[in-house]
DNA sequence: AGCGCCGATCAATCATAGGT
DNA sequence: TACCTATGATTGATCGGCGC
């Protein structure tokens, strides 16, 4: 701690939570695929555009939600499991790049 | 994680860390040279140098000082690219391992391609060329 | 036959936003 | 206002693949 931690009061993390919507499809897709929560390229560009944000951003948002789903497991997140089960069911707006294994979810 | 449980994720997150650091340290010529190494900030500012090596984390992730930092930034905009020799000098210099210098360099690339696809880019950095 | 690089990702941490 | 949690971003290091 005393070391260190100036990575120069850069302009960096000036962040803004994404809007509600967007944290929706993020999510409606995140967990609509839980099996291999791994959007391809172009997936990712596609989210991008509809969540008004960039790819990167896409990226970071993947890369934090996995970590963070998988250190819980067993906690509220099966409640989130709820976005998969009723969006998938009813209609599919949001699903893209279909993945091989479409049926069955493990778990 | 559970065992299987957590059939997505778990599968193919699952990294963990091994050390292997290492040593290459060879170190050892002089290099006649002295890149020396100028830096500005100088300002040493408090932390100066510690004695002890490597400053790793409880996980193993090294925590590079502001010196080593701007040395390599220094270094990346002469070069984007090392040669062999020069990698070795950096790393003798600045106390860090080859591998660290290398990947420190792979990084800073990937970085600085991501900025320039985000369209931030300052727009120069020499020995670029379309 | 081993090395460096790239691209994607991980894992820890930082710093701020939002909620109480 | 202070404390705490949620969340986006940064970054050293890893993994798989590729080219030489």
């Amino acid at each position: 701690v005393m070391i260190l931690r100036s990575r120069f009061l850069d302009a960096r993390r000036k962040r803004r939570n994404f809007s509600k919507q967007a944290s929706e499809i993020l999510n409606e897709y995140f967990y609509s695929h839980l099996s291999n929560p791994y959007p391809s390229e172009e997936a990712k560009e596609e989210l991008a555009r509809k969540c008004g944000i960039t790819v990167s951003q896409v990226s970071n948002w993947f890369g934090n939600k996995r970590i963070r789903y998988k250190k819980n497991i067993g906690k509220a997140q099966e409640e989130a499991n709820l976005y998969a089960a009723k969006k998938a069911a009813g209609a599919s707006p949001y699903s893209m790049a279909g993945p091989p294994s479409g049926t069955t979810t493990p778990m | 994680v559970g065992g299987n449980g957590s059939p997505g994720i778990g599968g193919v997150l699952a990294v963990q860390n091994s050390l292997i650091m290492a040593n290459s340290a060879t170190a050892g010529s002089a290099h006649p040279n002295g890149m020396g190494v100028g830096l500005g900030s100088g300002s040493g500012s408090g932390l100066s140098s510690c004695s002890l090596s490597s400053n790793t984390n409880n996980s193993g992730r090294t925590n590079f000082t502001n010196k080593q930092l701007t040395e390599l930034e220094k270094e990346f905009h002469f070069n984007r690219y090392l040669t062999r020799a020069r990698r070795i000098e950096i790393a003798n210099t600045l106390q860090l391992n080859e591998t660290q210098v290398k990947i420190w360099f792979q990084n800073r690339r990937m970085k600085q391609k991501k900025r320039v696809k985000e369209g931030l880019i300052p727009a120069d950095i020499l020995t670029q060329h379309s």
